[in-house]
DNA sequence: AAAAAAAACTAAATCGATTTAGTAACAAAT
DNA sequence: ATTTGTTACTAAATCGATTTAGTTTTTTTT
């Protein structure tokens, strides 16, 4: 019913084959030495019908889909969203549509959706996978459907994969904090832990204070469950080994729960608590205090992750280069670390 | 390369017609009497080679591809971000998948993603439109393509539209104003003003306030160019017929642009100047002041457009509720309209 | 024993494009 | 006069499913 008018229409109107309208329409014309006229004639006719051609057709013959599926665990997430927006528009300017697919950190779900886009024969995958071994994608991978890690890799795996430069940033979070004299911190992970991101920020945060000689209580909070358990732990110091000094938030959803439950609390940041967190938002150098935190390269990632992915796509057997490609993120220091400044 | 095995694979392995495993595999053995070991064998075959359907070729047969078009002006705006993750999760728990493409409130942009989304056959397409007038759209609806526009409507065309009561949302923000004391409210919009949300967020506004004997500041500022001209319009009061008390930002991204413009001018919320919002963040319950927000009702509309986008797809001729459908938003009163209460 | 019915399958058409392997008509070269 | 070459096209195969319209074999009914 959407569709109605097909190549053999336009054939038909203008009186010659359908193949001859679909090398004019592909642009291969002079290529055939199809005249002028007749390249005219097609032209008016796809107007005066109003043809737009049927992609699925073309891409079952073809082979081609022109479309990328992008896999993250919530797209609601401003990081995400930010990732998608700058993806979508690479996509889009290259000819690709894209589906956005969302996996709440589960592994079942992630691996039912991409086995989706794969049946739906995307031309290729992006990735922030929640899976802890790259098994399940590297036979993916190596079944021949293009793929690309962001933002997460798969430890020494061959997938290729683009990611920000994760432990260190978390040292540069945490040499700040120790610069102004905070020793005592709080690292809030998450229960999802074996993600590289998560584990190397909390990594190289925590290397930073062992070699100040400076012990560091890490704590993990459910993905679901997020608000709640951010909270509990900031409410009842005694789970603690020690009263911390300043907190680190592992991503931006750790960051503003726990300034929620600061808020409530009525702690003054950054004097009894200095707080520091792992991606930006834009509501960090609103509110008062400032927010200090390490600014994900976003554009860079997925400049990057498209440049692989097309490479990989046209596949003109060009090795494209494997293993991890980090790219170096940004350290916006404000006022929630600055505790020689009071 | 990506998908080997197809349905003569699994037929020639079980020795069977490949109509045959068709049906068993849409769980039509029983109604054309295929015997329940051959079924097994079928579906042993599939296991053993690793069958999966090639979704292309199914949709080129069927005339559904299983996927919808989702189009607004930005997906990395929250609210969209927000709106997109509620979306696909129906969709998805329904089969389908969603495209997402972002507009820049640019018509021609709308106009081409959304040609491009039909090309490809999507089932349906739900978007909150940038265009001025329902021409375009309504000839696309009345092609049979499923539409059901979202957060926007078209006047008083007759496309179906699933909107929050931003009518009502612009009054409820105005009388708690009035209610505080303000009398002198500069309304902050878009350039894109002749969009239905913002337009009627204004007039619930100014019209209570005209009521009251009061008249509104308005001034629009530009898609592109939010946060400069925001802060040349709050930095400049001499552009304005009044010294403003208080604020109502159209939207979210308009609040955080003022916040940011206002923070570095120090100046202090409530008390030198008040301010409302149109759209909830989460990060206005945790700032200081908090901020007085319309919170949209997302899910609902999410629901709401989603079942009415199927009642057309699956299109049994049933005549689906056109026009209008406004759903309730909800006041959340905080601190940065608490005139009072200082 | 013939006809009808039921059970268990299959051949071939179809969706709408692209692509391969041609053909027909005419001019130029040998 | 035959071959070669150009120009301007086209018939048919193909992609991988679904669906229509059967067919064959066996069983049941009359």
């Amino acid at each position: 019913m959407a569709n109605r008018v097909t190549l053999d229409h336009i054939a038909q109107h203008v009186g010659v084959s359908k193949t001859l309208v679909s090398l004019v329409l592909n642009g291969k014309a002079q290529q055939y030495g199809i005249s002028r006229q007749t390249c005219d004639r097609v032209f008016a006719a796809v107007k005066e019908l109003n043809y737009r051609p049927n992609q699925t057709a073309r891409s079952l013959r073809t082979g081609k889909t022109g479309t990328i599926g992008l896999v993250v665990s919530d797209i609601s997430n401003t990081f995400y969203a930010q990732l998608a927006r700058q993806f979508e528009d690479l996509a889009t300017a290259n000819g690709y549509s894209v589906f956005i697919c969302s996996t709440d950190e589960d592994v079942e779900k992630e691996q039912r959706l991409i086995t989706m886009l794969r049946n739906r024969q995307v031309d290729g995958l992006v990735v922030s996978s929640s899976q802890s071994n790259a098994e399940w994608l590297m036979a993916i991978n190596d079944s021949g459907t293009p793929l690309v890690l962001i933002d997460r890799h798969l430890g020494a795996s061959t997938l290729t994969a683009v990611v920000a430069a994760n432990r260190n940033g978390g040292a540069l979070l945490a040499n700040q904090l120790f610069e102004q004299g905070y020793r005592h911190p709080l690292v809030i992970g998450l229960s999802t832990n074996h993600i590289s991101s998560v584990a190397e920020r909390i990594e190289g945060f925590v290397e930073v204070f062992k070699g100040k000689g400076q012990t560091c209580a890490i704590r993990e909070v459910g993905f679901n469950t997020l608000q709640p358990d951010v909270h509990s732990l900031l409410a009842n110091p005694k789970l603690l080994p020690f009263k911390p000094d300043c907190l680190f938030a592992v991503n931006n959803n750790v960051a503003t729960a726990a300034l929620q439950s600061l808020a409530a609390m009525r702690v003054k940041i950054p004097n009894e608590l200095g707080l520091v967190c792992f991606d930006d938002l834009p509501y960090f150098s609103i509110i008062e205090p400032t927010i200090t935190a390490v600014e994900q390269p976003i554009a860079a990632m997925c400049g990057k992750a498209f440049e692989l992915l097309q490479l990989k796509m046209v596949g003109d057997s060009v090795e494209v280069s494997q293993g991890i490609l980090e790219l170096p993120v940004k350290l916006n220091i404000r006022r929630s670390s600055l505790k020689k400044s009071k």
